[in-house]
DNA sequence: GATTATTTGTCCGTATGTATA
DNA sequence: ATATACATACGGACAAATAAT
């Protein structure tokens, strides 16, 4: 978690006082927790794409544990892609996790397409039901109207990124959910009806747990945080089309909101 | 969290296939896993406070593990003074952690905004260091400029909040740290220095497990997820000024972005 | 080429925590 | 409460690959 580099230790929160030794705690192993922080300090910065970490001895002694500890974690994150170890010569930042930018025109397939990965999104299922009183207030329904209901989960080279439930008025989109299947775009499958542009109106960030399920579908161990997102895009008229709940693979993403 | 009503059940996606058999997998032991599930159900109102949850073979059986390993968690929750096991009686909730929706309310600006501009909490420690290379680049300082460092602790109503650490040039804002013991806000600090206004450039979101001393200050129980922003503020010529990364308890909190 | 220091990889054993029966 | 199996964490020793001298 430090996020100062690795050129002198800082006192106080997050550096460790050299030799400070953590604590196996309340059910979480060690070597998660170090994987967690390393991640979050690639993330951060701290060691950019392709350059070397400090040695497995030297970061052990960081951390406080010891060196086959310091290990496991490396393993772990080697195992997601992040690191690769390479005997004799060092351990080095393999891949950066995706940077999701928020922003009121956001688009899946743009924002990994910038970043040179192939996008994917697949329908997981869909169903038809009747709006319950949440629906109806979020995308502003007459009460008793039928909406569009998709669970996709989306994909960049193969990885799982987010997994999303998102409603439609049914209505208003009749054909939705078979133009979505057809081109796999939210975009292409509204502007087949008609709507050329739509913009986010608000997104609602928090984080929890992975459950079992999403574990299942975002290829997360179980206990693996999630972002979630609830968001609502609306047309060129401020009239709500879309509301989202999208659960994103922690350690794979990273939202971005600039000013 | 199923954001849908709570009228019909979602088939597939959420639900438990009774008997479905969690895994102890990466480094997060079960106990603790459904310690968690068991929070999270408890704060989303599942069981209501005074209510008696169903017996323990019940749960065990739903969560698929063996009885002792549901006592675990249970055990968990009832020394944090959620549950309740009395003997011959049953399991019952205790108290309902408080939830704090800043953000449906709050402008996303306005939540980062409190918590930069106006701490409201308390300095836990500051110091003066030398900057690290990754803060050189960030705040554009020259190699060897030193810088200052403040950990602060947001709290509201007495629950902690939001753990942060600040980096400010230590040679643009020498008075940094006494200007803002004597005024507790960073506003008034930096408006000592001759800073009139300053605005965020870019916020990075991101989540993870928090780290044993961030829950022991934001009293979260270990293995619990937080909310982690990392921001940058410029003054007017866009020249960076503040570096800070925070660490929300994802439990007690939501970001809102709006567009 | 040979030597040496550094770094990761693998093996041994021991103690403790976790999970089931 | 006991027994068993596996995961976690530590400590030490040595092998293998790499880079610099």
């Amino acid at each position: 978690m430090t996020l100062s580099g690795d050129g002198e230790e800082t006192p106080g929160l997050h550096a460790e006082p050299a030799g400070f030794a953590m604590e196996r705690a309340g059910g979480v192993a060690l070597w998660r927790q170090i994987a967690e922080r390393l991640k979050a300090d690639i993330r951060a910065g701290v060691w950019a794409q392709g350059s070397r970490l400090p040695a497995e001895s030297a970061l052990a002694e960081r951390f406080g544990v010891n060196r086959h500890t310091l290990r496991r974690a490396v393993a772990e994150l080697a195992a997601e892609g992040l690191l690769a170890a390479r005997q004799g010569r060092g351990t080095f930042v393999e891949s950066v996790p995706i940077s999701y930018p928020i922003a009121s025109r956001t688009r899946f397939s743009e924002i990994i397409g910038r970043q040179a990965r192939s996008p994917g999104g697949r329908l997981i299922s869909s169903s038809r039901e009747t709006a319950s009183p949440w629906l109806v207030e979020k995308l502003r329904l007459r009460p008793g109207e039928s909406v569009h209901r998709l669970e996709t989960l989306r994909v960049a080279d193969g990885v799982p990124i987010s997994l999303s439930t998102s409603w439609f008025s049914a209505e208003r989109f009749p054909d939705l959910v078979s133009r979505y299947a057809e081109t796999g775009s939210v975009t292409m499958a509204l502007a087949a009806h008609g709507l050329e542009d739509y913009t986010r109106q608000r997104t609602d960030i928090s984080a929890r747990l992975a459950e079992p399920e999403e574990a299942r579908w975002l290829k997360l161990a179980p206990g693996a945080p999630v972002l979630v997102n609830d968001i609502v895009n609306v047309d060129g008229e401020g009239v709500p089309i879309q509301v989202s709940h999208s659960r994103f693979a922690a350690e794979r993403i990273q939202l971005t909101v600039e000013s």
